[in-house]
Order: C-alpha cells, then structure tokens, then sequence
DNA sequence: ACTACATATTGACAAATTTGAATATATAGT
DNA sequence: ACTATATATTCAAATTTGTCAATATGTAGT
C-alpha cells in the first residue's frame, strides 16, 4: 500500500508516543527551548531531538533557532490540520 | 514511563496505520461484515482480524457478532473522546 | 584559534508492530 | 456427525520505531 492513508497515519503517528505526547502538553503553555523540554522529558537528548524532528515534519510543531537554542512551539495551523482529518476520518457519511 | 500519556498514545495508535484508517473510512458508510472489509483492504484475513482487535480495543470501533459474521461500526462516542482528546493535547493553554 | 555549550546526526541495538502460514474456534446447513 | 464458511489465535519472520553512545555541527564568548 502507498496511498492518502500513509500520508494520514504520518501525521497520528505525531501522537502515538508518549515522550511526543509530553512535549506537546508542555508546548500548550507556550514556546519552550529544547533544553527546557530535555529537563522535563524523561529521554536522553538524541532522543529528545530525533521526537523533535518527528514532531516538526508532521507539522504539528514549529522550530524557530536562536543563536545556539531551537524553540519549539505549537503549529496552531498544523493542530487544526490534524483535528480535521480525525474528523474527516471518524464522523459517519450518508455517501458510498 | 508509564503516565497518563501512555493511556492516550494507545488511542492514537488506533489511527496511526494506513490499514486501520482504510476500515475506519469504508466504516464511515455503516457498518460493514468483516469479510466485506477484507475484500476492500490489502491485508490477508489475519491481519485485519489483528487490526480490528486493536480497533475495538481502543475504543474506536464496536464489533457485533451475528451468526458466523462479525458486523463492525464507528464507536461514536470513541470517537467523540479521540477527538475531545486530541483538542486536550493541541489546544494552547495559558495555565502552567 | 580555542573553549564551552546547545542541538543534530550517525550507527547499533532493543523493543514494539505488522504480517502471513498454520491452526483453532464457532456457527450453520446437510 | 460431517462439511463448509467466517473469524480468531498462535507463532515466527520481517519491518518499523525508540533509544543511547559517540560524534558532528553550529554558535557565542574569550
């Protein structure tokens, strides 16, 4: 298979792991520098950057660099992206 | 790690794979015999009979058994709670 | 240039997930 | 009881994912 429904399943897997689920609910009170998140999340920093980047290409979060820290923050536009497609994906159709 | 996040990724899981989000679509229509999905989805029959277990086990998807025919249908309220769910990991907070 | 620090990447390994072959279970019709 | 059919389970192989140690890259201060 290669279809939409892998370019689906890459934005949910954003949200199957909890180490990602964490540093979402970290990032709702606002931007966080990775090495804020580094000190909340329980994984080594590798770790924390290779969830990052996962995070960042499924465009539920925005990386901005400043000088040697990234901020992470949320992808407002990127979230509503993914409610809809659950959406998309979960509310019952009369068509077929 | 063994938190609240580890309750919620396994939710998302439910979403996070093309065969799985391909039965929740042709589920979209109604409810729909196990043999009929197997005939739409590029799986063998144990496979599917693997994904429809993690389905219903997440909440997402109701089986109803009827003779030999196991007759699967969107989980509204499932899906009411993944979508309430992701609303609680996305939304901006101002709290902290 | 050198050092210190923040983050990213690579490579290897462990754990989890997906898959199908073989088999088991359950139901219905004869 | 026997047969056919629908679905589930078991088990092992293949693939994917998460993790960390080591290393690389990039930035800022001296």
């Amino acid at each position: 298979m290669q279809n939409e429904y892998t370019e689906y399943a890459k934005v949910f897997k954003a949200f199957c792991d909890e180490t990602r689920l964490m540093v979402l609910s970290l990032l709702q009170s606002g931007e966080k520098c990775a090495c804020v998140l580094l000190e909340k999340v329980n994984v080594g920093q590798p770790t924390l950057s290779h969830h990052m980047k996962i995070l960042v290409e499924s465009g539920i979060v925005s990386a901005r660099k400043d000088g040697k820290w990234t901020h992470y923050s949320l992808n407002e536009s990127g979230c509503e992206k993914a409610k809809e497609l659950l959406k998309l994906i979960t509310d019952s159709r009369e068509d077929d």
